[in-house]
DNA sequence: GTTTTTGTTGATTGACGAGTCAATAAACTT
DNA sequence: AAGTTTATTGACTCGTCAATCAACAAAAAC
């Protein structure tokens, strides 16, 4: 009821927070704005206010979560040394405990989903895919030469699989598995 | 307007093949009664009396597209000689011109949202995997013995990525190339 | 100190859609 | 032939929800 200046970017920040984890408890993109804004603690007028529509909430929602993911890259990228390294590196980020939770896995999902009807969210989508692509093959050309492409789509496609059956799974997320996984793939595709 | 005896499994039918149509051309489960009953040649009224509610309708489209690649499966596996036979004709049945063509592609993606908030499509769903997993097992175990589950939950994960992935493409879908890659994940892991 | 900008919400609008119902008609049953 | 079951739909109810609006309050600008 005290209105304070200056409040736009946490409101927002608030409600793309309470729009991931409206999207995995509900499973679905069907969230009304009114939700997200009560667990954001403001109107669902506000929300229209800041945003304009909810697709422009979903969408900043997304840039969220790749952005996230993005930081994890490039932070575990930092540290990692040599080829061997730096895959591993790509593969714990996409594995790490921010980016493979319940909340964020389920909404990557309905993302994904999104992105068969909104261009924007398949532009996103096709942004995240070319990272991971690039971010793979740089480590993969030194190890695997004229095979490190069809290595690198193969390995994306087996960690968005992972993602993928992570949604149907009960019980808690199992990061390591998943991660010993992928490096089996990996290994093997090496050998 | 000329009411016929012994409709009903024909009207379902063709409620569940537009359901199917629907959900793929729509990229998402918001698709209305009214339109799926309009694609089927009914009113909307009639799709109720057959099905009771929108999440029947939807079950049954599930249950459809299960048998249909359940029934691809076991044709391939009829005529497969020797382990490896075998693995080929799972992999083949589920890259199959009917199991892998977009509307079937996108609607399995829907229904896996579906699955994350009603029970029975998360049963229906699981069904599917238990029945891919054992398939693949089959074959595996004589080649891969001890490493057989692993490389089964591996080969999975990668095919449902690859779903996901031709969910994304533009273009027709390249059955093709998703084979190969399922082949060369099984070639390296078995090497 | 008045005007403008920024923050905020309750109330309302307008559309849409799932599910129900009453009514009509043909086809089987007895 | 009367009664029951099956097929079929147009019209309606009831709820939900995105988006808008009018109004109020505080701060910043002038």
């Amino acid at each position: 009821m005290v209105p304070k200046v200056g409040m736009e970017p946490i409101r927002k920040a608030a409600l793309v927070k309470a729009t991931i984890v409206e999207i995995g408890r509900a499973g679905s993109l069907d969230v009304t704005v009114a939700q997200i804004a009560r667990r954001a603690g403001m109107s669902s007028a506000l929300a229209h206010h800041y945003f304009g529509s909810k697709e422009e909430i979903f969408l900043a929602a997304m840039r969220h979560i790749l952005t996230l993911y993005g930081a994890e890259v490039r932070g575990a990228l930092a540290l990692a040394e040599g080829p061997q390294g730096r895959l591993r590196a790509v593969l714990a980020a996409s594995f790490s405990p921010a980016s493979f939770r319940r909340e964020a896995v389920g909404a990557w999902l309905n993302f994904w989903v999104l992105a068969q009807t909104v261009p924007e969210a398949k532009r996103l989508l096709a942004v995240y895919q070319r990272r991971l692509r690039s971010n793979l093959l740089a480590g993969l050309r030194p190890l695997a030469g004229a095979r490190a492409e069809a290595v690198a789509d193969g390995l994306g496609a087996l960690v968005d699989g992972l993602y993928l059956r992570e949604v149907l799974k009960s019980g808690p997320p199992d990061r390591v598995a998943a991660m010993r996984m992928a490096q089996d793939y990996l290994d093997a595709a090496l050998k």
